[in-house]
DNA sequence: ATGTATGCAAAACATTTGCACCTGG
DNA sequence: CCAGGTGCAAATGTTTTGCATACAT
């Protein structure tokens, strides 16, 4: 019961918690926008306004329930948080985003801040270009 | 003269421009925001508004002149375009930028995004962590 | 001259916040 | 019951845009 995500980071569980909770776990797309998730909220009839879907996903970052990207656009994107520490690669024409982990990128990140006398906390790896998915709006030689 | 360098990029050379340039190629921090760029030009008596300041970015980055950066901050930064790639690393606490490149990461990043059926156009890695410079404001055990 | 640039003010946009009301434990 | 959560509207901060004026060629 993923209430317990909820209890376990200090936050009652509520109604709108639970609700944007169940709609990063199910969605298929794991990376969603603020606004993408509250029009699916009021596709599902509930009542619930955006300022409370930033709140509930700014609690739930620091909570580290959830991780906030900030994919060239000028919206963040929210992702569940399942573990795995990952980079992305995102698609310039479809916005299809996908997941990577590399150790060796790791390990090199690693010692090229020790060089620089930095010791790192965080980093942001975001490739884009093209997929080649078939429903890839782009298309050959346009 | 740079100014040669508007006339390549089929730029009128306009003095908003010039000096912008100007203030790129000068600075010591070599990555500034707009609002940044915008003070030092009201500092120095010239009477340039900030849109103009956005727009002539805008167009440069456009012409290639410079790049704009997305830091994890909430403004973009700016910085002169001087042939080499490279990525960066900034200071937590004191906002440092740092430049750096990494073969090893760069071919990485290729292999990857073709193991995804992506052909790479353009990446952004950033490291974030607390560098040891002397005057950063970060001081041991807060 | 004439098309492009600029300055200013207002718009646009994502995100945050104030406040009165509601709700979970 | 009561602290904390929510909805709404208004504020915020950054970047963009409309429009009349000014400027480079």
């Amino acid at each position: 019961m993923e209430t317990s995500n909820l209890k376990k980071a200090g936050l009652k569980v509520t109604l709108p918690r639970m609700k944007i909770l169940e709609i990063l776990e199910q969605s298929e797309t794991r990376h969603l926008t603020a606004e993408a998730i509250y029009r699916e909220l009021l596709d599902s009839g509930e009542e619930i306004g955006l300022a409370t879907v930033y709140r509930v996903l700014t609690q739930f970052e620091a909570a580290g329930l959830v991780c906030r990207l900030h994919l060239e656009g000028n919206q963040a994107v929210f992702e569940l948080e399942r573990g795995g520490h990952h980079d992305h690669i995102v698609c310039n024409q479809c916005g299809r985003v996908e997941e990577f982990y590399d150790e060796t990128i790791e390990q090199r990140q690693q010692r090229i801040a020790a060089d620089h006398g930095f010791s790192i906390r965080d980093h942001a790896l975001v490739l884009y270009g093209d997929c080649s998915d078939e429903s890839c709006p782009r298309r050959p030689a346009s």
